[in-house]
DNA sequence: TACATATTTAGATATTTGTCTAAATACCTA
DNA sequence: TAGGTATTTAGACAAATATCTAAATATGTA
């Protein structure tokens, strides 16, 4: 849960789940659509994988990332029991 | 958006939340239920002041602290967009 | 093998954040 | 008005975070 809240804060991360939300992509895709470095993408990426937000797998020298919205279900859960 | 994510990002503050979903608390006995510094309580009532997360009103002396879920609705809804 | 491409890892740095102590403010009551 | 209680504000500090550049790793191809 930590996790989670962890890599939702962060609006660039956020982004980076709604491109995936269209089309799985490899690091090298995603780091094009911001104004940010590689490394920098790269590092937002392993914290949304920690929080298994995305997961990826290997394709060649490529890495295709993907969207994972399952943990997502445990903040609705959290913010349903918080509301009633 | 982004103070909201912010302001769930805490463990203390998640907390604090769950205590006011029992019942409306006043600083001083939100502070009590932890083992951090009232002045250090109060920045976090800020944040979620912040946030809109809670709402809170003088009472003589004393400031009562209450939960406002409305805002999670706007969470909901990104999650919603996310996974569909 | 040698070189190019894709991505990550390592290390540095500036900013943000959570916490503390001390002081300030606001209200209550004798 | 004086003293007590409740809370916040101010300022300091250590830890976490987002970013960068440079280097390392892995794969593809001539």
């Amino acid at each position: 849960m930590n996790k989670l809240f962890k890599a939702l804060n962060d609006q660039t991360r956020r982004e980076i789940l709604n491109l995936l939300k269209e089309k799985d992509m490899t690091a090298g895709e995603i780091a094009e659509a911001f104004n940010i470095t590689k490394p920098s993408i790269s590092h937002h990426l392993d914290i949304l994988s920690q929080a298994e937000l995305v997961t990826s797998e290997k394709k060649g020298q490529f890495i295709i990332y993907s969207l994972n919205t399952t943990v997502l279900d445990d903040i609705m859960q959290w913010i349903i029991t918080l509301k009633d």
